[in-house]
RNA sequence: GGGCCAGUGGUGGAACCGGUAUACACGCAACACUUAAAAUGUUGUGCCGAUUGGCAUGAGGGUUCGAGUCCCUCCUGGCCCACCA
């Protein structure tokens, strides 16, 4: 018998797959099934076997897919422009181009060594023309559909890459790069008008096979509040509230709030340093703002702090606008407002009634500015105005200060006597108190995606201007607008495309005299927010991909990644998607119906594997070890596929001896077939098949591999397998190992590659084994076993177990109360 | 503070609709083969007792004939969000 020799096989069987095509596409599909692993961006260090669990499950699924009958589209691709490759050229004056090629070659085979069936016809690279000139196409329709503005914008500025970030790059203030201190900038930028579809965002998740704590991300995300607007008017400044002039904004101080019920009790209000009554003011010599300089101070030295510093100060700090009040929409009370940091310039509107009693931070600000609490709410009901001096203890208040309110609720210029209300519970209330004195209101935490970065390595942005300094789209006919080869890497604080001659020549060649170029390039996650179309008809170069071939393909049936994508990728695709969608170049709202995290792979300490600390596995010194079937299997059999596992050498033992055992297992039956006609009628290997196809369909493949183990441990003790029952095995086992089970099934002498044939089918009655063991038990604990035989009744059953030599003593002087029979499973007796 | 998830042998984990807890694998031990080792095979392996018993799925309650699974309270850990009104 030949040794299991991985090296020879893998090689030789990779080699053959590649000149076959064997994995080529489909091109009119009749069953498709879109499979799709998030794409990587192709990092200096090489592919790491973190990558390897997710691209080695959807190949195992695209595998059993295929065999089910499938069409099916498995690309894969490369998420190419990036910091990276930006901060490397920097630092060594190669090329990002030159970098990143390198790069892509080197994933590229480590991919290959690990037997993955990508159709490589495919292949797309994001940071290339061809792929490119779509995504700046992508971004002509957004502007043509004013869904891609530009517009003045605080925006985080990161000094260290000289560059704007994305809310969802500012990580605990700082730079998700490069860990620099965020700082905020007032700076002309493009945005992407995502927060229009904020709604559809969400409501649409109902409807998503996806993990329910990413959906549960989005919608955080997102944030959707519904709650209520209210109108302070606003006294003082020499102005008459009342008398309200257009422009003037004092005439009304608008809030938004999630607590309506608590509106009578609101003592103080606050605004954002940024806001602008504060700002008017200020500005207005006849304002009668009496302490105007320290307001100014205070302002001053709060638009100087980033909000991580605002953070962590968690002392609240304010300064009263002395000599300007609100007045209470429904009691007509003036109430003092405050200039605070704590309340934030960009949720809502900036502004906040102040509920001390009911709200932690207004309590901590009132309690050190001395405002009256005033208890409006007891225990989710409208306080009546006798509990409102009364009953004080043990409620909300209480567990926040321990204090009595100051002042209790007075009904001084009421309205509407606020007793109306009394007993109603806090969402009744709430509704009553906001249809008389506010309105409904929704407000989103979600912000316009800023898509401009000054930098190098990404799409530039197809925009110039012209003399006027209106911008206009680059017409579809210049598209690729290129990357300008002549610009130097160092960054200087502009943008890189700033310094490009080459670029400045081909506007003014192209557009005319005085025409100027726009000089940033776009965020990454555009150029990933649609690719998953391209891969349907990537060599397209009249289209972004024909409508039609879209159709056939799309949306996505399973996508795969990592869970750390839950937000910003997933959101913006689903985004560009429904825009598409809305400008009738798709047909569907959604790209991608099901979706499975891969679980992250630790180091074997337990941490995270890290080119520091030098605890990162290259998965091809395991392949050269152990083979790729192997690693394949080790990482799928390890746990959960979405779970996070540390990475345990050891342990790779058992699933290379697990191959070990096949590969004898189908020598020895090839040196002594002696009945290769035994009908493949075995109730453990119809059992097998059902399993492994259920656990393979629902991507638990820690069991489906399992359950191959049990079969394989079952054949080892038979006398003789027959050709039919391991080919069956084969079958089971080609999607997780592709080159043993491909090597073993020409072995057997059986027509065309193992990967093209039909998946195993079982037959259900055959599943039923002819005696099962059952347990007895009694009072609910096994007292006993026995065998019985499937088409024993019931009442057979249950006689043969009161027979039963260990169950008859614990039965002895007991009354039965109750007999329950679970069919192949257990007896229990009732007793007293 | 909010959201989501998890806690089962020495280890990774299994247990589908509430039905014999610990499948499968790693590790460990003994034995066989061997001059020896490796490899392979066989057997054993939750804990306490040693006889057919008792106790075990983070802790404590509950529902049930029966709970790892359902409900309540709590503890611990992880991930995401967070001065979001």
């Amino acid at each position: 018998m030949k040794e299991y020799d991985h090296k020879s096989i893998e090689k030789k069987w990779q080699q053959r797959w590649a000149d076959d095509e064997l994995y080529k596409t489909p091109e009119s599909p009749e069953n498709p099934h879109y499979i799709l692993d998030m794409f990587p961006y192709p990092s200096g260090s090489g592919l790491h076997v973190g990558h390897v669990e997710g691209y080695t499950g959807t190949d195992v699924y695209s595998r059993f897919q295929r065999m089910q009958g499938k069409d099916v589209l498995h690309p894969m691709g490369w998420d190419a422009f990036g910091l990276p490759a930006e901060n490397y050229a920097i630092k060594t004056g190669v090329h990002p181009r030159e970098k990143t090629d390198e790069s892509i070659a080197t994933f590229k085979e480590q991919i290959n060594r690990l037997g993955l069936s990508y159709d490589w016809d495919r292949e797309i690279d994001t940071s290339r023309g061809d792929y490119y000139r779509w995504t700046q196409w992508l971004f002509t329709q957004l502007f043509a559909h004013d869904l891609a503005e530009k517009k003045p914008a605080k925006v985080n500025w990161c000094p260290g890459c000289q560059t704007v970030l994305a809310n969802e790059q500012v990580v605990d203030g700082a730079c998700d790069r490069c860990d620099s201190h965020v700082v905020q900038k007032e700076m002309n930028q493009w945005f992407f008008r995502i927060t229009d579809y904020a709604d559809e965002l969400v409501d649409d998740l109902e409807n998503l096979d996806w993990p329910e704590s990413t959906k549960q991300s989005q919608r955080n995300w997102i944030g959707r509040q519904e709650g209520a607007r209210f109108t302070f008017a606003v006294n003082g400044g020499g102005t008459d509230p009342k008398s309200s002039s257009s422009e003037d904004d004092r005439a009304g101080l608008e809030v938004f709030t999630t607590r309506p019920d608590t509106l009578f009790g609101v003592t103080f209000m606050a605004v954002a340093p940024e806001h602008e009554l504060v700002a008017s003011l200020l500005e207005n010599q006849e304002s009668g703002i009496k302490n105007h300089d320290e307001v100014e101070k205070y302002v001053e030295e709060a638009e100087a702090k980033t909000d991580r510093q605002r953070q962590e100060n968690k002392e609240k700090t304010g300064v009263q606008l002395d000599g300007v009040t609100a007045v209470h929409p429904a009691t007509g009370d003036e109430i003092p407002i405050y200039v605070a940091d704590y309340v934030l310039a960009g949720y809502g509107t900036g502004a906040i009634m102040a509920v001390p009693a009911h709200d932690k931070r207004d309590h901590a600000f009132a309690e050190k500015y001395d405002i009256d609490i005033k208890v409006v709410v007891i225990d989710n009901e409208i306080a009546k105005a006798s509990d409102r001096s009364e009953g004080i203890e043990g409620t909300t208040t209480d567990s926040l200060s321990g204090k009595k309110p100051k002042e209790i609720f007075t009904d001084k210029g009421v309205i509407i006597h606020p007793d109306t209300f009394n007993g109603l519970s806090s969402d009744e209330g709430g509704e009553i108190i906001t249809e008389k004195f506010g309105q409904k209101e929704t407000t989103y935490r979600l912000r316009d995606w800023s898509v401009g970065r000054q930098r190098l390595w990404g799409c530039p942005i197809p925009v110039v201007y012209d003399p006027d300094g209106k911008a206009h789209a680059v017409p579809e006919e210049h598209l690729p607008w290129t990357l300008p080869d002549d610009v130097p890497f160092e960054p200087t604080g502009e943008a890189p495309l700033e310094k490009s001659a080459e670029l400045k020549k081909r506007t003014e060649d192209i557009f005319g005299e005085g025409w100027t170029p726009e000089t940033s390039t776009l965020d990454t996650f555009v150029d990933s927010s649609w690719y998953f179309l391209r891969f349907t008809d990537p060599h397209n170069d009249t289209t972004f991909a024909d409508e039609k071939v879209i159709q056939d393909w799309c949306p996505v049936d399973t996508y795969v990644g990592g869970a750390e994508h839950s937000v910003m990728h997933l959101l913006y695709a689903r985004f560009i998607t429904k825009a598409l969608a809305d400008m009738n170049h798709i047909e569907f709202r959604e790209p991608f119906i099901s979706l499975h995290h891969q679980g992250m792979i630790m180091a074997e300490d337990g941490t995270k594997m890290s080119k520091s600390k030098e605890n990162v596995v290259n998965p091809n010194r395991v392949v050269d070890q152990v083979g790729a079937d192997t690693l394949r299997m080790y990482e799928l059999f390890a746990g959960p596929f979405g779970d996070e596992v540390d990475w345990n050498t050891d342990a790779i033992a058992g699933p290379r001896r697990f191959l070990e055992k096949v590969w004898r297992l189908a020598h020895q039956q090839e040196e002594n077939i002696k009945d290769t006609a035994t009908p493949v009628d075995d109730h453990v290997l119809h059992q097998t098949v059902k399993a492994v196809t259920k656990s393979v369909a629902d991507f638990r493949f820690n069991t489906a591999i399992s359950s191959l183990m049990e079969l394989v441990n079952d054949l080892q003790d038979r006398e003789t397998v027959s050709a039919d029952v391991l080919g069956i095995l084969l079958r089971l086992l080609a999607p997780f190992a592709p080159h043993i089970t491909e090597e073993l099934w020409q072995k057997l002498g059986e027509e065309g590659s193992v990967h093209l044939q039909d998946w195993p089918t079982y037959d259900e009655e055959a599943t039923r084994e002819a005696e099962v063991n059952i347990a007895i038990q009694v009072n609910g604990t096994v007292r006993g076993e026995m065998v019985v035989s499937q088409d024993a009744g019931e009442a057979s059953i249950i006689s043969q177990a009161k027979e039963h030599d260990n169950v008859s003593n614990w039965l002895e002087d007991k009354a039965i109360n109750r007999e329950i029979y679970v069919e192949n499973r257990l007896v229990n007796f009732v007793t007293d």
